[in-house]
This record gives C-alpha cells, structure tokens and sequence, in this order.
DNA sequence: TTTATTAGTGTTAAAATTTCACTTCTAAAA
DNA sequence: TTTTAGAAGTGAAATTTTAACACTAATAAA
C-alpha cells in the first residue's frame, strides 16, 4: 500500500442484468445503444459510478433510469476488470443483476433506450464481456433460488402453484415434478393461500397463493432456512 | 450511458483476505500499517489498481508482494463501495481471498509489512470494512471448500488423512465423523495413496496422500462433480 | 514384554428424495 | 341438461443418501 496521490484513478461502471418473467419464459431486458462505442448493438443497462455515492446506490439509479422502478431486488455480482474490455476507455464494471415483474416494468420503460425483452435463450450478442456477465447472472440465480425466496419477486404478488412451479422451471432449466414440487413449498409453510381462484388457465380454476414475507421474516429469527 | 469525458474517476483498491493452515487452526495473514491512514492498526494486505493490469494481477502482485508467493489459489470475492469506507479518499475496494500453504510463506513473507499470522478466531478488530471482508470470506470459503477440491491449496502437497480432516473441521467450524470423512473422501476416488508414512503423530504411522489433479480434472471432464 | 496412542475399517438406522396415477372440478360444447 | 375436455389437486412406496456408531491393528517407547 503506497500513498494515494500517485495511484491512477479509474471509470467504475455498473451493468444490470435484469431478469424478468413472462408466465412462461425466463426473460432478460436488453437495451440497444445509440451511442458510441458499438453504436446499434445490445447490451445490458449500465452507467457510471459517482463520487458520492456507492455501487448498490449506482445499480438502483442504473435500473430506476430505464425502468422507472425502485425497491427492486437486487445482488452484486462481481467485477469485470479485463484491461481492454472497453476499447473506448479502461473500464472496471461491477455488474448487478435484478429481479423484477415484467408486467409492472413494461408499462414505464423509458423509450430512450429501445429497451426489449428476450427469452433468455434466444438474446443476442451482447458487446464487451456483457454475455459473460449474463451467464455468471444465471449461475448465480440458479443457486440463489434455490436457497432464499428470491422466485416471488418476478411474479405478480398474487400465483398459482403452476406459476411459481413454471418459473423454477424456468430458472432451474428443467422440469419439476409437480407433486414433488407442491409438497415442497407448502412444507416450508411460507405462501398465503388465498380464497381466489384463476379461472384463466382451466375450467377447475386454481387457487392463488401469496408470498408470507412476515412469516417468512419470522421464521428465519428462528432459525429456518429455505431450501427448495 | 452518457459520455465517458464527464464521469467520475475513482481509486480502486485490491485487499486480500489470506488463509493459511498450520496443522490445527485456520489462520489469515494480516499486516500491522505503518502508512496512514490507520498506522499502527492490523488490516489485511492490499494495494491499488493500477491502468495496465486487472483485478486479478493486482490481487496477485499485492499477495506476491507480501508473501513472495506466485501461482497461488485466488478468488475473487465482491466489491465494498460505502462512500466514506477509507477516510483518506473515495476508495473502491475488490476483496480477493487466497488460500496458501502457510509453512511455505512463513519463510519469504516480506518483513516490510510486520505481517502476523491470527487464529481466524483470534484476529483483532481491522481497519475499515476488513472485518465485513474477513466474514464474507470466510463464508465463501466454507461454501467452496464443500464443491471445489480447493482445501488441498491449504496443506502441503504431501498430508494425511487426519489432516485432510482437520482443516476441513477448520474451514466448517464443526467437528467431522472420522469415518464417513474417510469414507466420503475415499469414494470421490480423487486422492493418490502413496508408499509413505508420516510417523510424527502416532507410534503405528499414518499414509500420505497426495491429491491427484490430473485424475480429477479428467473426471470434472466427464461430468463429475467434487461434493464433501 | 507391556503399554499407550493413533490409524484404519463397515454396518445399520434414519432421513431425504424420487417416482408414480387417479379423482375433482368447472366451463364449454353437444 | 348432459357430456366432454383439460388442468388442478392429492399421498404412499421405493430408493438413495446421510448419520451414528466401536472395535482391531500397528508401532514406538517404557
């Protein structure tokens, strides 16, 4: 450790990942970039650090910008450092990846961006490292859902247990077996069965559920651990 | 994004959380400043950024210049942000954690530094954030050591089973049942039993082993999965 | 030759996970 | 009014994994 005046100083980005989900399909929102360098082609959202803030405070603004949204989960996820990542100028990227309700966010986008959600196997090419970044996202979601109750936050408040299965499907990539899947969940006794039903995807109907975050709060006071 | 001429520049710092083993206790290295800020209080090795090189040189040059060691297992770890974290300027700092064979080092460590091996239960209180690093670490390093055959980085190449167990009972802060460790490690199938004995600990001698990396990477290969 | 001490070795019980198929309900169609 | 089509909802049995547990072997030192 030498003294500080001599150090160089660096541009710090971050860039989000933002994940959505769309009843079916694991989604990412990409935007497209008309501005310099690889004018044209997609990326992820990103910005720049200030000098008076921190980097959670950074990817919250990031993500508030082109989705108008606040209060949204989000993880760091780690540090992009490659010399020659940007050709523009030496860049670190610290990337965070989000979780939000794609219907919510839809209405808001802000148009500047040319934002658009893919299916996240079928995204394009992403510039500089971004498709590295994506795929360290999804590792690092794969785990996180299995451990904490992160799925809720890219549903609607009020699902049903094909919703929520679905979407582990999705995450998880693969599938699920359902009685498997439902004795699960009601057995870690954390979602609210509500008296309505959705009458969209059968003639039965099926109940909606919600997620019990002050249950789940307290549950893990006392010691209880998600696992699925 | 906006352009890149107006954004803030920012120091980035690499600090390294380095764990040892010396038989019996998980220990991480740390420094005692003689630089402000903080001189005279223990915190862990670290450095700056500098233009031509990534994070993950840095942390190297920061470990080498400490340890004289190359080469040596590192991961990185995440990114501490908090405006006001180091009182001397706006600091970024990049945790990396090492893992090195502590007798190895012992002998090259740099003496600039007054560095000092602690107990990791017994290391005093850090400068900054190091101690939120220290933790963090050590978490990482308890979910790692049980998916990844990285714990060998911490004994010499040669080590008995005892000692396998040891440091893993070190790294998980609980005590391990001797024959299902045996017999979980046996049946990964990924350890070299060789002629030898070492006869320091006990009259009847115990085998060294020595971990077969090329057998485990040929396995990795073909889908194996290390899992303690 | 005895003793003291750690090394080394498998089985059994319990818990967790996986597999699997039929009935219920209701809206729409006949 | 009755039939039909299609997803919702439900639990037991088999398998796999994990956890608990105690004696013999080997050797150096006494």
């Amino acid at each position: 450790m030498e003294n500080y005046q001599d150090q160089d100083k660096i541009l710090l980005a971050v860039d989000c990942i933002i994940f959505g989900f769309d009843k079916k399909n694991l989604k990412i929102l990409l935007i497209k970039r008309d501005f310099e360098p690889e004018r044209g082609r997609w990326s992820l959202m990103g910005g720049f650090l200030k000098k008076d803030e921190n980097l959670d405070e950074a990817a919250d603004r990031v993500l508030n910008h082109l989705t108008g949204l606040h209060d949204v989960y989000m993880e760091q996820l780690r540090s992009y450092s490659a010399v020659d990542r940007d050709p523009m100028e030496r860049t670190i990227s610290v990337a965070y990846y989000a979780l939000i309700n794609a219907n919510e966010a839809e209405a808001e986008l802000n148009e500047d961006f040319s934002a658009k959600w893919f299916n996240i196997h079928e995204a394009p090419n992403l510039i500089f490292d971004h498709n590295t970044m994506v795929n360290n996202a999804m590792a690092r979601l794969r785990r996180r859902a299995l451990t904490k109750p992160i799925g809720f936050e890219l549903l609607p408040k009020k699902f049903t247990m094909k919703q929520l299965q679905t979407l582990y499907e999705a995450i998880l990539d693969e599938k699920l077996d359902k009685r498997n899947f439902i004795n699960k969940i009601n057995a870690l006794d954390i979602l609210l069965k509500t008296e309505e039903k959705d009458m969209k995807s059968s003639r039965k109907g099926s109940f909606l559920y919600m997620f019990d975050e002050v249950k789940y709060n307290k549950k893990v006071k006392e010691g209880f651990a998600f696992k699925l």
